[in-house]
DNA sequence: TGAAACCTTCACATAGGTGTGATGGTCAAG
DNA sequence: CTTGACCATCACACCTATGTGAAGGTTTCA
């Protein structure tokens, strides 16, 4: 597929398909005509790239741990340097502290919200335009 | 405490602080020569802002979604507006989205180092630096 | 043949968090 | 007083992921 239906079924705007290529995060081969040709695997990778960036990993780094996180790696993961390992130790360490942070802020707002919830059973008047009891 | 003291308590840089404090997240005190005065409070503050900024969520929305957070909250959360508990919510959810990434992405790297270190385990060979047997 | 829809590259712009330096005030110790 | 450590404000700079537009080639369809 050429790079505007990509776009179309990842989301990511055709600027951004380029970008990652740019940064080395794919590498779609080209026509004749210069036009970008994608396989349907690059559906899967957009979307693995967009989930990691959004996780707060920069493509710097996105573009060292992906070749691991491959489709179906399952039997010839061929290259890992032990730096690599490393850098994806860590990674994962810093990814789960991350997630931690991010469990700790969710549970208060939940806990703020079952408490206001609870709060508000108990004050059966109209919300709005009375500021809202207690 | 002044800034300098709250900076090297938190991590945060001084520059940080007063750019958090220029996006309304913090509000110190000022002594009567203009420094900032910050109670202890602020330690704990700033670190949640840091968790929340971290997360991904821009200084607009913490600082709507803070004061319902706010640290000993128990008993006393006055200001709860209808709209402010529907942001609260979908940022929750929108937190929680972006947990599910996160950790499907971590345990996909765990995965993976855990498969080569199995074949690792195979291959008796010393690797290249030895790097550190299993 | 020409218009529409797609593609190319290049380059400048923006937004958010952060670094850094200039310039100057405050305060405590020698 | 002066020095040094702290503080203040202001402003320019950076990085990264994105948007956007210009100028031009290709393909498709009428």
């Amino acid at each position: 597929m050429r790079i505007g239906e990509l776009s179309r079924l990842t989301g990511a705007s055709r600027r951004l398909l380029r970008y990652y290529e740019e940064q080395g995060l794919i590498v779609p081969d080209r026509r004749a005509n210069g036009y970008r040709e994608y396989d349907d695997r690059y559906v899967d990778r957009v979307n693995q790239i967009r989930g990691l960036l959004d996780a707060g990993l920069p493509t710097r780094i996105i573009k060292q741990i992906l070749p691991c996180l491959d489709k179906p790696r399952s039997i010839h993961f061929p290259d890992a340097t032990p730096e690599m390992l490393a850098l994806l130790t860590a990674e994962r360490d810093r990814l789960t502290e991350r997630i931690d942070v991010l469990i700790r802020n969710r549970d208060a707002m939940s806990e703020y919200l079952t408490e206001v919830a609870g709060c508000r059973a108990l004050t059966p008047g109209g919300s709005h335009g009375t500021p809202n009891s207690v």
